[in-house]
RNA sequence: GCCCACGUAGCUCAGCAGGAUAGAGCAACAGUUUCCUAAACUGUAGGUCACAGGUUCGAAUCCUGUCGUGGGCACCA
């Protein structure tokens, strides 16, 4: 329908010289009174034409040839708008639209044969995931449903490292907990994991190895934590209906020297120097601030070096899009990381990187303040236990990732009528409701008479599917995933008003069956939405 | 001190590729059901869009500064 306009006025060019080369903008004003479309175009020419801007839209105007079945009237209107009025019949054919492509309606092609990767997640294996974790897994996985919307090859990715210190703080904390276990009396340090889930751990390994177990080597207890959190990390994600393609360790990079490529390569370009027993990392020379070390003078890297040939490895791999999501604690190390790899010839354009903001836990008014090691925490799956999965997954994506969540545990807990989510889900769930009825009293869906849908309510829904696929290519392209949950929240309310307006069993047998039609479009919509942001679309509530 | 994000109704937040009278949910108040699910719908009330400048025909939206909140500024990740 926008092109449509536009057409119009590039042919009106012919009259009015200054329309040449013109593309004018189109927007859906926010008041249904300035009808359908409209246009700032004579207001931006103002300046140009040494013109008033009603003046302008009024040549414009004039200059218009239209269809009137489709453009019922045109007008000018505050200071200078030019608003179109689309003809009633000219948007009912989305049902048939939608009805036809059904679950590919909406989707696009545009990005096909491309391929993207999204790391996220990307928590090291010392505890099971906590709410804080939760909205970067649930962000994450939102955006790869988003990027497969538009026709990119996604791969989920979570890369970790079980090296470094707190690695060895947790297989040491299991070593304790199997001493005491064993009847030693020794204290469990403060600086330790003090979680349960530590002593589950160390009960097992008592119970298969007994006396010997404090025999074997520090290796093991650190091995075992390791496996057995990852077998828990895995088991939430998938009960977030998260499924990673790739789970990256850090330690691979050393395995097949990647790390030493890197720092070689930045040797021989001068990019690093030694300076009190350690290799820095020239910075400074590629315009940031100031150098930071990328080995220490104990021999071991720093998270740059590692995290730098992680990310050639992603463009080894040949991705067309780089996604990296991490949360605000983290923005200060992705500068370093980029840099380091641009000077190694790379593009990275093709990086994007999400950062969200943390999430603020309140329970019972106050802030709720966890730390995995003082086993102070909420799990993730303690969440979905109390509130279900759809519930967990739409608080997190429903709010812009650049601001700071508050996420009620009492609200979240409580009766689900404070839950936007079941919002949707009803209007889902009353549609497969009314088909079921209108099964048993012999109406069949219909569009022969589309143009029977006439009064606001329908021809509200009607605009408002419309704009679905334009919307959804918009949040995705500008990574806003809760731009897709304001969408399908409009579409509901608008649902819910239809539902109360406008009845269809009892409305004449051509004009009810019409309106199935409409209740079907609204469903098809309403399932393809909430499938991208992985929610279910419960047919009964 | 420096860097990033944020500051919109009592609360939680949309809106911000500039656009017309700034929206929703919750909370408050008043209504709607012999009728396809009332997890719904209708209405009332509630605002100095933190503050001050600037750009513009036009600023909640862009720029600068101030204040406030959160996060960061390691030979931790």
């Amino acid at each position: 329908m926008k092109e449509y306009l536009a057409d119009l006025i590039r042919n009106a060019a012919a009259e009015l010289e200054y329309l040449k080369d013109i593309n004018p903008v189109f927007s859906v004003p926010n008041n249904e009174d300035h009808g359908d479309f409209s246009t700032n175009l004579a207001m931006t020419l103002t300046k140009k034409l040494k013109k008033s801007p009603r003046d302008i839209a009024s040549e414009i105007i004039g200059a218009l040839k239209y269809d009137e079945s489709v453009v019922e009237k045109i007008e000018i209107a505050g200071p200078g708008f030019i608003n179109f009025y689309i003809a009633a019949d000219n948007f009912s054919s989305i049902v048939t639209d939608i009805l036809d492509k059904d679950k590919e309606f909406g989707r696009t092609y545009k990005y096909k044969g491309k391929t993207a990767i999204v790391e996220f997640v990307s928590a090291n294996p010392t505890g099971p995931l906590t709410v804080g974790h939760g909205r970067n897994a649930v962000i994450g996985d939102t955006v790869a449903n988003m990027l497969e919307w538009v026709g990119y090859d996604v791969d989920r990715e979570y890369y970790f490292n079980n090296a470094g210190r707190q690695m060895r703080v947790l297989g040491n904390s299991v070593k304790i907990r199997c001493e005491q276990l064993l009847g030693s009396d020794v204290e469990f340090p403060d600086d330790h994991y003090q979680g349960e889930y530590i002593k589950d751990i160390a009960a097992a390994l008592v119970k298969e190895h007994g006396e010997d177990t404090l025999k074997l080597d520090d290796k093991v207890f650190k091995d075992r934590a390791e496996k057995e959190i990852f077998a828990d990390i895995e088991k939430t994600l998938g009960n977030l209906n998260i499924k990673m393609k790739n789970f990256f360790n850090e330690n691979t990079l050393y395995e097949e020297g990647k790390i030493d490529d890197v720092l070689n390569k930045f040797k021989s370009k001068g990019l690093s120097y030694e300076k009190d027993g350690a290799v820095w990392f020239k910075l400074t020379e590629l315009g940031n601030e100031m150098d930071k070390v990328i080995v220490k003078s104990t021999g071991e890297p720093t998270y740059r070096l590692p995290d730098i040939a992680y990310h050639i490895t992603k463009f080894n791999r040949n991705y067309d899009l780089i996604v990296d999501l991490f949360g605000s604690d983290h923005s200060a190390t992705y500068p370093d990381v980029l840099a380091g790899v641009k000077a190694l010839g790379y593009n990275t354009d093709q990086v994007k990187v999400l950062i969200h903001q943390f999430v603020t836990i309140m329970q019972g008014g106050d802030v709720v303040k966890m730390s995995t090691r003082k086993a102070n925490f909420i799990t993730i799956d303690e969440l979905i236990d109390e509130v279900g999965k759809d519930v967990v997954r739409y608080f997190f994506i429903m709010r812009s990732i650049n601001t700071h969540l508050n996420f009620d545990l009492d609200i979240a807990k409580k009766q689900s009528d404070e839950n936007p989510v079941f919002y949707l889900q009803y209007a889902h769930a009353r549609i497969c409701s009314i088909l079921r009825m209108t099964d048993g009293e012999g109406l069949k869906l219909s569009t022969d008479n589309l143009n029977l849908l006439t009064t606001d309510a329908e021809q509200r829904l009607l605009k408002k599917l419309g704009q679905f696929g334009e919307e959804m290519l918009l949040s995705i392209e500008n990574f806003e995933p809760q731009k897709i949950a304001n969408f399908l929240e409009d579409l509901a309310a608008l649902f819910h008003k239809f539902y109360n307006d406008c009845r269809i069993i009892g409305s004449d047998k051509d004009l009810a069956e019409a309106r199935i039609a409409l209740a079907v479009a609204v469903r098809t919509v309403m399932r393809n939405g909430l499938g991208i942001l992985g929610l279910s679309a419960p047919e009964k509530m």
